[in-house]
DNA sequence: TTTACTATTGATAATGATTCTCAACAAGAG
DNA sequence: CTCTTGTTGAGAATCATTATCAATAGTAAA
């Protein structure tokens, strides 16, 4: 009689798929505009608010992480393997840290503060190599 | 003859003063919207856009801080002293850490990546107190 | 297969934080 | 006072992101 709501776990379309693809290939953590110009080379018909949705979808899946970044674009790194990202306060760029021993972070000091930090989502802001003199 | 221009340094206006006196009362790294709340307690004449200019002011002059944390808003910080920021990726909040000693971050290291980090702007995500279980 | 239901999409409008525009005003130099 | 430039309030514009909505596609029951 009432119809009863299947498990419905059909959620890997073709959108989602290339969205996914393309930010796998690349290591410049693109903005959700540049995700669309990748996407675009692959599939013209693919929306803006596509690339927006699936991304979304790809962040609350933890298949993609969402960078805040300076600037107000967000930006985004299907690289799941644990390391956090220095992010120039001049040009933008997002560079990658995967030596995570170089962050000596704390969390149990940090922890004594009432608070458990997410350290694999850490940016640290500074000057990179072109646009720092030094 | 030409008119030369002045060395121009009267620059604090009230509007300013306001904004920056009210910023150092509180300790709660307030939005632009909510420092214009403050503001408006003080002089209702204030507009919001005012508020904004004088917060990019002061943020030229480094007398403030602009955080970008999690969520759209940026949010400001007249406290000086080095410290940095545990961000609450759930609820928002911005809480102080002022032993610096609690990261040891290796400035020296990062810099062989080409990358000269600022470590006084460091943003730490994570979970507060009253967001985490633990 | 046919039907019933739901998830997803493309196109487009709406949102909202921030920035810009501009005429009026304020303040310093002469 | 006059000239010049900085600052303001009001409101418009910007732009990244999100919401709306009708159309489509996928899924499962019958
Ligand atoms: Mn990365
Ligand atoms: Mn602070
Ligand atoms: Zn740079
Ligand atoms: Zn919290």
């Amino acid at each position: 009689m009432s119809y009863i709501p299947k498990s419905t776990c059909y959620r890997v379309t073709p959108q989602r798929r290339i969205v996914l693809e393309e930010l796998k290939k690349v290591c410049t953590h693109p903005t959700a505009q540049e995700v669309y110009e990748l996407v675009q080379k692959q599939d013209k018909s693919v929306s803006l608010a596509t690339v927006y949705r699936s991304l979304d979808f790809l962040v609350e899946q933890e298949l993609v992480i969402k960078l805040k970044a300076r600037g107000k674009q967000a930006r985004y790194d299907a690289d799941l393997t644990q390391h956090c990202h220095l992010v120039c306060k001049k040009c933008g760029r997002v560079s990658d840290c995967f030596d995570v021993e170089k962050l000596k972070i704390d969390s149990k000091e940090i922890g004594k503060l009432g608070f458990c930090p997410c350290l694999d989502y850490l940016e640290i802001p500074g000057l990179c190599r072109e646009c720092c003199g030094c």
